[in-house]
DNA sequence: GCTTGTGAAAACGTTCACAGCC
DNA sequence: GGCTGTGAACGTTTTCACAAGC
């Protein structure tokens, strides 16, 4: 039930598109579906698919392939996806922005409960039914709410703050766009820096290479 | 000059860290660093950064370390960013404009050197001094300006259209937010979904583990 | 003495290949 | 017969440990 071995991160990373091919076969109305089949639908290997479940369990039947409906199941399961999980968004600029309208589609997932903003001309302000608040509040609201995630998309000046503030809220797991190295004991950070993203990208285009993941 | 050996992607995409730290060092006034004092600023082991700089050649003196300002050179020499690199945006919603205010502060670095967006109430409209063109230009533009790098920030159902028009206007290098696999021979591409990110960070505030970059 | 550059070793992740099971 | 689940083989990336050089 518990995340069983050592499960790579980078595995639990591939879960969600999994999760979101099966939901598109669902929706076509196909109820049993293969890993070679969601390979083709997902660009990973079937192995690699077939090793990825293997890590949390054996959903699948031999010789016929996977119930589309119980692996989507199973994926929200393992990956804590039963219900509409809450996160709290600091910035509420244009790619915080971005994140509100992108999460208010599916509530199913993962959406955002409460923003905070330093800039009290965004203050009370609201983006797609989420009203911003003053980053004072941000620790209240955010045990209030008993939320777990946060993003951070504040400039690089203001993150380290952000995520103590974050961190001392209980929350568990950051989503990060500022280009700062964030960490601490018991707390999972997942960057994403955009910038190095581009600068990386004028490398590859110079040799031009193969796609990566 | 050209890529040397076998240099891993991973690699590369470390190396715009080291040069940010490089350049928060010259201003700093710091001379002379050391690979272990990139370390600690950059969050990779001493050892890590010597192998990654290692494969483009040897930039450092023994017992002394590296001087900064020489490094840095070295680093957008490599990468490819010795001027200012154009970048071609697609899609101006919140994260189309959000990344043209992220890159438009340092303009030493890649900027977008050109918008479109299939919305014609959009068109015309002027983001951070950069005029959004209808995408039946992108072709003609992105050829005149020689731009060799996308940015897709369109909606999944648009996404393959807009790689298809990229790449037969000669661009090489891809960074794709739709949540969609796109691929072709000699074109990198960059995947970044926010979405799945979101999604398998729910995983992670669960068992809470260490940072991944 | 101190720090780089680098082979060798270890850890990690992916692919192979096939036994197991419907 | 067909597809899953998995140990073993492979390739890649990171870490170790030290010789080389200022």
């Amino acid at each position: 039930m518990k995340p069983q071995r050592k499960v790579p991160a980078v595995a639990v990373r591939r879960l969600p598109l999994y999760l979101r091919v099966l939901e598109d076969l669902a929706r076509e109305g196909v109820e049993v579906t293969s890993s070679a089949d969601l390979a083709r639908r997902s660009g990973y290997s079937s192995e690699q698919i077939r090793k990825d479940l293997a890590y949390f369990g054996a959903f699948g039947t031999r010789g016929l392939g996977y119930d589309v409906g119980q692996l989507s199941q199973q994926l929200r399961r393992i990956l804590g996806l039963t219900g509409p999980v809450p996160v709290a968004l600091v910035g509420a600029g244009n790619l915080g922005t971005a994140l509100i309208h992108y999460t208010s589609r599916n509530s199913r997932d993962a959406f955002v409960a409460a923003v905070f903003d330093q800039d009290l001309g965004k203050v009370g302000q609201e983006i797609a039914g989420v009203t911003v608040q003053p980053v004072s509040e941000l620790s209240a609201t955010v045990k209030e709410l008993g939320v777990r995630i946060g993003v951070i998309a504040v400039p690089e000046e203001s993150a380290r703050e952000v995520f103590d503030q974050l961190c001392d809220a209980q929350v568990t797991a950051v989503l990060n766009f500022a280009p700062t190295k964030l960490e601490r004991r018991q707390v999972s950070v997942q960057n994403v820096d955009l910038t190095t993203e581009l600068q990386s990208l004028a490398y590859f285009a110079l040799g031009a290479g193969a796609e990566r993941h």
